[in-house]
DNA sequence: GTGCAGGTGGTACCGCGGTACTACACGGTT
DNA sequence: AACCGTGTAGTACCGCGGTACCACCTGCAC
């Protein structure tokens, strides 16, 4: 049995969400709520599997609410429901923890589907979104990440050396280098000097951009 | 009616494939290819709407045909689909040009759904793995696309400094900050000093960093 | 054995980066 | 008028980063 929070502003839409997961014996409408803040509020306090959110809403909006059930570390999995599909709408709902973003005119089985997935710990998308949004990813992901085409600059690096890019890629002088892999801090100059050299950088600022542009490095990796 | 090209090396594999697609009125197999040089040659002779394409193959593999009948501009979209769901798999399919990437379990009424949204020209993900996709997607998309959630730290900098950080982040030196803003380089110097100070970096790496994880930076924007 | 690649370590030197000040001009607020 | 934020600019100082060497050891290939 599936649990869901019903967020939507309008009743009726409620209503029609209700009617549709109360007809079929997996989910449970354990409440509703009008707004985003009713929403926090709510999902706290009962702890659905799944909360339904839509995003436009007077006061605080879907993806507000998204953000805050999931920073207060619910374990509710939040499923935005919309009628528009904007680009912008999706980003944020995505980069506020939501585990998956529906249109309302998707059909009532591609609803259900998506309930039962995300209260899986899955995620979903709809498909007509699924799309722009794979090929937004296909322009950021970095190209290695795919096997094949490895940058040749790259491939010179011996092992260590791209140990030390790495690091370097942290941000960590060479103080600290030295350290974490218990060298002396003239070793580890040696090795970024020649690290420099092979991928054509004129300091470690470069090689640190280097390394973000291969996915070497990664975002708060640290 | 939408038709189907079929590629999978096992014959069984494949007869399954065809009985469950001529199961359904709206979707004919057109074809069958037991490996990726198969493939792109029916690809190109059929011109199906939709290549149902396994990975794992003897000879070419499913991601080299998909490149190979993207590449060529075939108006066929690709569904790739396997029982393995290793990342490095469905990144390289994605990249690939391929419209979706659904795991052999599915179930066939998945399956037919994602053949009817690839052929729309959406896709489709399967949703085990769509929770991985979205979790990178996150880590890769920059924070300022989606709006509302902008890092404390960044509020505070002023115009100019913002611009200073920028500058940073393609890892110019002070002196070539100085000379693109046409500034002495003690007033660079002074920027750079006051946006470590304000979003607590220590030396301007941190700061190249920073602007990465924000994503004001980005990959190869020089 | 000799040679070579890779890893480790050292010395010496220089310059850029960063800090700590100070200073002034401008626009807006009170 | 006094004040503040912002942008500009300067001086002085120090240290890390980077370069140019050289040196030694290991393991592997010839």
């Amino acid at each position: 049995m599936t649990t869901v929070l019903v967020v939507d502003d309008q009743p009726l839409q409620r209503y029609g969400f209700r009617i549709l997961l109360e007809s079929v014996p997996e989910t449970e409408v354990v409440g509703e709520a009008a707004h985003g803040g009713e929403a926090v509020r709510k999902a706290a306090e009962l702890r659905p599997d799944v909360v339904l959110m839509d995003i436009r809403m007077p006061g605080m909006d879907g993806i507000e609410a998204t953000r805050r059930i999931v920073a207060a570390g619910e374990r509710s999995r939040v499923l935005v429901l919309t009628t528009f599909d904007l680009d912008e709408y999706v980003h944020a709902a995505l980069r506020a923890g939501a585990s998956g973003f529906l249109l309302k005119d998707a059909r009532p089985d591609e609803l259900l589907a998506g309930i039962r997935a995300v209260a899986l710990g899955d995620a979903v998308i709809a498909p007509a979104l699924t799309r722009r949004l794979l090929d937004e990813f296909a322009q950021y992901v970095p190209a290695h990440r795919g096997g094949h085409a490895e940058d040749p600059r790259l491939s010179s690096l011996t092992d260590r050396e791209r140990e030390i890019l790495v690091a370097v890629g942290k941000g960590w002088t060479n103080g600290e280098i030295a350290a974490h892999f218990v060298l002396s801090e003239s070793t580890v100059k040696t090795h970024v000097g020649r690290v420099l050299a092979k991928i054509g950088a004129r300091d470690r600022i470069q090689a640190v951009i280097f390394a973000y542009d291969l996915g070497l490095a990664r975002p708060s990796t640290d």
